[in-house]
DNA sequence: ATACAAATTTCATATAAATTTCATATATTT
DNA sequence: AAATATATGAAATTTATATGAAATTTGTAT
């Protein structure tokens, strides 16, 4: 089971936060400000923390720093005023970090709170499963109930990871191009047609995930399921 | 709930707005220049602005300009005497913005805050919900109740989504060409009706919205209920 | 260096989907 | 009823994607 640390000075949005996440089976810490919650966060575990960013005596980007300068990296996810002005503080974000916006819709904050998790779970393990199907980062492979362990083409393997990190999100191609060729990449955006194709005759007969196309957009992957 | 600022000199005109805005449920905060409006801008949550252009120390122009330069893309509503002259520096007025005429006549005033209200919500979030049916502008996709998640077209979810953008409003097929084909679209403006037909037939047993022909003039979409 | 194999990219063509046009039917206004 | 505007099925056209196969690049062993 999942400890969130939820950081908000306003009691009724705390408590409605915590209630709403504890329905969904996760544990919940509550924290008043930054300094309760770094004081909580020595004493307890904590998976992921969802944060306001405007808070009394520590806002949360003071927080972020303080914690991610301290070397840790547990998963935040953000809640920020709506159209606030972006912040250039936000250089403490890091690759698993998420944020949405206030008022909170309930159900987005509990699947972006699953998103995350699954995500830092994914960097931190280097591996992603899906079903039976196994991606192991550093070894470009993957596993298979029928076939075991095999490689697979890095170009191939990143795609697939990239699209699997993010199951159900749209990819257009020159966002993959991005980043898994490069942000100057000259190769022709067809070439990423090629290596799907190539993943779904690679997976034909896989039962855990799709790729599908979303014409006129790019791709994204399903998990089926 | 939502927070309105009011920027308005004078005292009265300024107590009347904010009376009104609260009858309609709205918290208000008020500033009397734009050096109070930003004061408070940074102490407070504010959804939406009402903003007096003539105003001393610094003008509604000015103050919009120097919001929008520090990235912030809360929707402005300006109120203008009437028969002033356009402002060129009108470029820092947003899509989510609009503008209403001296004297405030209050019901006006209550019915463009609410719909600058559902624009910049569309705006932010890019989705769009309308009883039970929702448009994810980053998909092109449609859930509603029964059908689950699904894609549209291009063109028809544009269109679509325009008209849905401002109920009620009637659109003539050139407005809807100039904005969802292109400017200078060469393509038969009875393409539109076509498409209206299919979005027809699409949501024929589709009970919150419908598409109205405005005989002689174009379109317009209608919430049901 | 050279040869070879694997990976990647490009290209050509086939297929599929979206969009537009067109013809005709239907509805509205005068 | 005549004139005009809209509705819509279906064909024609355009655009986007899929994929086999050739061409090129990259890496590795000899």
């Amino acid at each position: 089971m999942f400890n969130v640390m939820v950081v908000e000075d306003d009691t009724n949005s705390r408590r409605l936060m915590c209630t709403v996440l504890e329905q969904y089976g996760y544990n919940t810490i509550p924290a008043v400000d930054g300094v309760d919650a770094l004081d909580l966060l020595d004493k307890k575990h904590v998976d992921l923390i969802v944060l306001d960013i405007m808070m009394p005596r520590m806002d949360g980007f003071e927080f972020t720093q303080v914690l991610r300068q301290s070397g840790c990296n547990i998963p935040i996810l953000m809640v920020t005023a709506k159209q606030s002005p972006v912040d250039k503080r936000k250089g403490f974000i890091i690759g698993t970090d998420d944020y949405m916006t206030k008022p909170i819709d309930e159900e987005e904050m509990v699947l972006r709170v699953g998103a995350l998790l699954r995500r830092s779970k994914i960097a931190s393990e280097r591996k992603l499963s899906v079903g039976n199907t196994t991606l192991h980062y550093d070894s470009l492979t993957v596993s298979t109930e029928d076939r075991g362990e095999y490689e697979l083409p890095q170009k191939e393997f990143l795609l697939l990871f990239k699209l699997l990190s993010y199951p159900g999100k749209i990819f257009t191609r020159r966002q993959l191009m991005d980043e898994i060729w490069d942000m100057e990449s000259e190769s022709d955006e067809r070439t990423v047609d090629v290596h799907v194709s190539r993943l779904r005759e690679r997976f034909r007969n896989n039962t855990d995930f799709e790729i599908i196309t979303v014409r006129g957009l790019g791709y994204k992957a399903v998990m089926l399921r």
